[in-house]
DNA sequence: TTTTGAGTTGTTCGA
DNA sequence: GTCGAACAACTCAAA
């Protein structure tokens, strides 16, 4: 006699260990057909980023392997979910079909779709939350009502307690063989995630392991070596002190509850300082604060949080006498050639590796939305084409952030100077010669502001400006200006 | 209901 | 070089 097979649907959940979907259909103890379905631009999903589909092909490889290895196999499907599940709980006589939660829109509306149909077929659908500390409807103000700032969210958050911890990972898995009659499986190659020509990735295979082994390894050498200094030196950007999670944690190789009891009852526990773990901490915070705030606004990417802003003069794309330069600023601003390094060894970076400096992150983003006035969602698409970590939640709402128009966002007046930001966070110089080897000889004093350096400077680092470097596209003081005079149009009467 | 305090990440100016 | 104030009111959350 042997139980009906469950269906484990993987989505952004690409692990095995504290998995808790997979836990519960470990636990039913029934043999298991593990289905990942590709749907990307389904049913008003966002298809994914050149980045991200180089990282999730890594992924799903680095899955099927570790599950091959404990006895089941991960199955891939493409196309709609709402019509492959109940096919394939038909075609095998599965009960049971779990899956983890996700938080965007288009997918919510898929999975109780999904839900229904398999109910309607005595199918029973069963959803945990494998992604976030605390689900967005768990964190409510006294009045019972969503936070829509920062601090007080995440107070909140803590003061529901530790998070619970990770399930444990299965030693072993029972796969079921795949029915006659089930939908056709895919390849993984079939989907050509790869980029070929030009091969564009070597930057990334040199920055990141995909995988839950991979982020695994790298949580412990964040613990060992870039947590201890955390809280002094994350905004530096040429330090390397930052997690590099991000992307682990939007595929789900990796968990923030994994994460969190790593950090506080792991190996590493009470070694790391209190205002690093702190620090560390309320930046997973920010992950889930963003979360909560597409739950509740499915169109974050889109449209305005503060509806003030779909007034503002941004630079027109459109036919305009201005629409020339428009796209030329926006183009050098995506190639790194703003003139403005700290600005152009950003966006370096995240074409090179597929990753960018927090701190750096805001720089690029705010020169581009207030010295260029450029819709952030120009920005927003930028980087969900170029990041491996590009989060829905994630972009979408820090994107939000820098051009004042998200929750709890920064002050129209926050206009970020990129010489004095590297000056400050770059303050040898370091991060800025890794990226533009072109000003790498040039002295520090100038580094961040080449344009300035004395003709002999320029010459002794064997720079032409204009040539070997831009000069700088728009100059700080009136860009500045004219974006105060911009935020001004749209302020409350 | 009204009031009060606080709010991720900054820059510039003038003393 | 360093420091505090202004930017210019706004919104949120809680008392």
């Amino acid at each position: 006699m042997s139980l009906s097979p469950s269906i484990v649907w993987f989505r952004d959940d690409l692990r095995i260990a504290g998995q808790p979907a997979l836990h519960a259909a470990v636990l039913r103890g029934a043999p298991l057909l593990c289905v990942y379905i590709r749907h990307d631009g389904l049913a008003g999903t966002r298809a994914l980023g050149g980045a991200s589909r180089w990282w999730l092909h890594h992924s799903l490889s680095a899955l099927a392997g570790a599950m091959s290895r404990i006895g089941a196999e991960l199955h891939l499907l493409a196309g709609d979910p709402r019509e492959l599940l109940p096919a394939l709980a038909a075609a095998s006589g599965a009960s049971h079909v779990f899956w983890t939660r996700r938080y965007g829109g288009a997918e919510i509306a898929i999975d109780s779709s999904v839900k229904q149909q398999l109910a309607a077929q005595g199918v029973e659908a069963s959803s945990f939350n494998g992604q976030l500390l605390r689900e967005p409807w768990e964190v409510k103000s006294k009045a019972g009502e969503p936070l829509k700032v920062f601090t007080p969210y995440w107070r909140a958050s803590l003061a529901l307690g530790e998070p619970a911890p990770p399930a444990t990972a299965p030693q072993k898995l029972a796969g079921a063989s795949w029915p006659a009659r089930a939908p056709a499986r895919a390849q993984l190659t079939d989907w050509a995630f790869l980029p070929q020509k030009p091969d564009w990735a070597a930057g990334l295979r040199e920055t990141f392991t995909p995988g839950e082994a991979g982020a695994r390894q790298r949580l412990a050498h964040f613990i060992d070596h870039g947590l201890p200094r955390y809280g002094q030196e994350r905004d530096f950007a040429g330090e390397n002190v930052t997690s590099l999670l991000a992307p682990h944690l939007r595929f789900g190789e990796i968990s923030p509850q994994q994460i969190w009891h790593a950090v506080r009852h792991g190996e590493a526990a009470g070694r790391a300082d209190s205002r690093s773990v702190a620090k560390f901490f309320s930046e997973l915070g920010w992950r889930e604060f963003s979360s909560m705030l597409l739950f509740n606004n499915p169109q974050l990417a889109r449209k305005n949080f503060n509806p003030r802003f779909d007034a503002f003069p941004w630079e027109q794309a459109d036919p305009t006498s201005r629409a020339a330069s428009r796209a030329a600023s926006l183009a050098a601003w995506r190639q790194g050639r703003t003139g403005y390094p700290m600005v152009d060894a950003g966006m370096r970076e995240l074409w090179r590796t597929g990753y960018m400096h927090n701190r750096v992150r805001m720089i690029a983003a705010s020169f581009l939305i207030k010295h260029l006035m450029i819709d952030w969602r120009e920005g927003e698409e930028w980087f969900w084409d170029t990041l491996c970590d590009a989060d829905p939640a994630n972009n979408a709402a820090s994107w939000q952030w820098v051009a004042g128009s998200g929750a709890d966002a920064a002050p129209y007046f926050r206009i970020f100077n990129p010489v004095l930001q590297g000056a400050k966070f770059d303050p040898d110089g370091r991060y800025v010669r890794r990226w533009i080897p072109e000003l790498a000889k040039l002295d520090t004093k100038f580094i961040h502001a080449p344009w300035q350096a004395p003709q002999a400077e320029l010459a002794k680092a064997g720079i032409r400006l204009g040539e070997t470097y831009p000069r700088p596209i728009v100059e700080h003081a009136a860009a500045r200006e004219r974006a105060l005079a911009a935020f001004a149009t749209i302020r409350a009467q």
